[in-house]
DNA sequence: CAATGATTCAATAAACTAATTGAATGTAAT
DNA sequence: ATTACATTCAATTAGTTTATTGAATCATTG
């Protein structure tokens, strides 16, 4: 085979990959999936998205590789094929973020609509975390602090924190955290504690970032 | 704005990125790009597009912030945008190389059809620097080791090796290395650097991996 | 200032991609 | 075995992307 054959088929093979990432939809579903395994019923849940579409969007990742599937029961449950999905989702997101104003704008936009709020960065959060008493709250929903969290937070989803947050003692300082920087559920969680007179902050990163970088996780 | 409008949004600018990146020849400009600011002819005679396709594919780039142009005399230069492109073009080559097994074979193919030369790491080679006296070698066209290349690395681009093959040392081992894995320069340097008796392997990184690693470069 | 050369722009046809709909498949519970 | 439910498949329509062609810019060189 000749050296332009090659190219051809190898950047060819490499397009297919990028244009399966080539699509909003897709891309919020390598995020869902970035937080554990995930039926096509709780991506549907997630992201507004008929169930008929998601499946066809799943099937593409599918055939380019970026995802499995193993059946459980009724359900079947998907997950990104390794972690170098992760990595290329969160370097095409630090390009969008320092490149992108739109993205910028955006971003900057939103977080002034939530008052902007303080975040701490992984490293941070770890220094702190030598000297002081902090208690790490994970905010997303139940199912994907089980298949993954960190490795000493706290469990209550956001959407039940009103009723449980009695639970929290009012002594320590709190640190949310999400998904990742897209997602609000800590931005709307520290709201609702600073406003319940908790001092809180959340976590710049979310939990994929956090494993990713190789810092302790916990899973059930 | 609504959480679900602010998603729509970044998923979207971010999927143009990826849109932009999912194409044959856009990956393959990037690649090149990544060597050093290049002419859209030098481009034009190093894939062979068409010029108008290369311009075309350019602008693509250029829209979705990826490229950055400036024009010199009769010629336009096209540069990446940031090192954040080159981050996601090599974690998209990462999970390909671990990922698709088409790609696999497709090295693997190409390697043997180059007699499996073995090559060398980039911290292999880092430290046999340190004890042994090696003589790194840059096969790129000269365009490109102008535009920046490992500290102490030596060019004779592989289409002059055969005349310039005399000036080199026959005492010491030699370490070849181009634009990066999907490149052959190196390996059909170290062939015929082998073939006429010098001690010759390839290092199995490109340039712009040596650098973004934050290993020593220099330019003119 | 005309000629040359590098690059971009505009228009087109062919190929591909996305969302929607409704039917089909397969599993589990009654 | 029937029903309910999760998921996939197939067909359609609308919209997008690609390569090609040839014309248009625009800076340099003679």
């Amino acid at each position: 085979m000749d050296i332009r054959t090659f190219k051809d088929k190898i950047y060819s093979e490499l397009a297919s990959i990028s244009k399966a990432m080539g699509n909003p939809n897709r891309l919020e579903i390598i995020e869902l999936l970035a937080q554990g395994p995930c039926s096509v019923e709780y991506i549907v849940s997630n992201t507004g998205l008929s169930v008929a579409n998601a499946s066809q969007h799943l099937q593409t990742l599918k055939s380019s590789r970026l995802v499995t599937s193993r059946k459980e029961g009724k359900y079947r449950f998907y997950s990104l094929a390794n972690q170098n999905v992760y990595r290329v989702w969160s370097a095409m997101r630090e390009l969008g973020i320092s490149q992108n104003a739109e993205i910028g704008k955006l971003m900057s936009d939103f977080r002034e609509s939530r008052h902007n709020l303080e975040s701490l960065t992984t490293t941070q959060l770890l220094k702190r975390m030598e000297n002081e008493d902090i208690l790490i709250l994970d905010v997303r929903p139940r199912e994907e602090y089980e298949s993954g969290h960190i490795n000493t937070a706290l469990s209550i989803p956001q959407n039940e924190l009103i009723q449980k947050m009695k639970e929290l003692p009012s002594d320590k300082e709190i640190v949310a955290y999400c998904r990742g920087p897209f997602c609000a559920m800590a931005d709307d969680a520290v709201l609702m504690l600073q406003d319940h007179g908790y001092q809180a902050s959340k976590l710049d990163a979310g939990f994929p970032d956090w494993k990713e970088a190789g810092h302790p996780v916990a899973q059930y």
